[in-house]
DNA sequence: GGAATATTGAACTATTCAGTTCTGTATCGG
DNA sequence: CCGATACAGAACTGAATAGTTCAATATTCC
């Protein structure tokens, strides 16, 4: 049978993503992915390919996690989700600040294109639980241009988290942004 | 008298710029400034004093370039102003998608102290500017919050230009969100 | 032509990077 | 103990990196 291995490949991904979120993937070096995960470079090349299919793991794992905390679907669907939504889903834990799935949008450029297919992916699926639960509360407004609209502002919140402005202002602008869609 | 310049500080700003706009910091190389800006890096180095300097004046480049527009400025104030910023704000110029202070916000962690400074300054302008539009509206909710809202979306708006969702996407949201606006 | 300045290009240092390979050792089941 | 697997660590390749320095050349005014 041999020796078992001592490194799962979901802890690997646990203790590479926040590394990955803070720094994106260029600035990310394989020693400090060495030393997050503790786990030896040989080793870590023997689960993934590359440093690429290390990054598009992460970015996997992480919308998985996203998705299991199922803020879009808690019933009964409406605002409330949503601000659950606007509120609780761009972190704030440490290091990890925003949205890791936000921040990796700046680095399409470089990033394979795997990493565009799941994160474009993702936001059909956010849209589409967003209008869900727009629509259960019957506004005036097309729920779909609005659940586009509260995306926009979602990626906006996440953005500005890498400011120094503190946690304060985003639970404001979420705040007001709220009374507004709850008069729609 | 000397041989003159034969490239001025503004010319190397005006075409390393968008560079640094599309790749962000620590993914552009000295060989790229070098060609596109035509200029050898001794002379690079001779005007700047490294490669954060040339960073950091390019984004203040930018800054001034965008407020030279006047986007916000237009008399009278009012929703018209906001919906050009946020219309027109987020450019789309080839290479150069959304906005160059928002895209450089994501790498904070390794961009040195000035340019979060820069950024930080820069918006707390455009909030007045927008709050200064806002009241000219007389809206029933506290204007310096709807701008705050406003900057959030825009931000939001401006990273998403890095998806392949074309441009009428964000024209569609814009829309919806400024018919919103109005009638706060 | 001559003094002064600008520009180029290349050489150079010294570091870092991703990625590969190999060796020794550890740990399991049988 | 044995065969099989897994791990750590280091050595290594080859390339790219930022940044410095210098010599050769080009361009201007006087």
């Amino acid at each position: 049978m041999g020796r078992p291995k001592s490194f799962s490949r979901e802890e690997v991904l646990e203790k590479a993503m926040p590394v990955f979120w803070k720094h994106g993937f260029s600035d990310t070096s394989l020693q400090e992915l060495e030393r997050a995960t503790g786990v030896n470079k040989s080793g870590l090349y023997s689960e993934f390919r590359d440093k690429q299919d290390l990054f598009v793991a992460c970015l996997r794992h992480y919308l998985e996690g996203q998705e299991k905390r199922g803020l879009l679907t808690k019933e009964p669907l409406g605002w409330k989700n949503v601000e659950a939504f606007l509120k609780h889903g761009p972190l704030n834990k440490g290091e990890q600040k925003g949205c890791f799935s936000v921040n990796s949008m700046r680095e399409f450029a470089i990033l394979p294109h795997q990493a565009h297919t799941v994160v474009a992916e993702n936001r059909a699926r956010l849209q589409q639980l967003l209008a869900r639960n727009i629509e259960a509360e019957k506004p005036r407004m097309d729920p779909s241009a609005i659940a586009d609209m509260v995306l926009s502002f979602f990626s906006g919140v996440c953005i500005e988290r890498n400011l120094k402005s503190g946690k304060g202002a985003s639970t404001r602008k979420t705040a007001t942004f709220m009374k507004v869609l709850r008069s729609l």
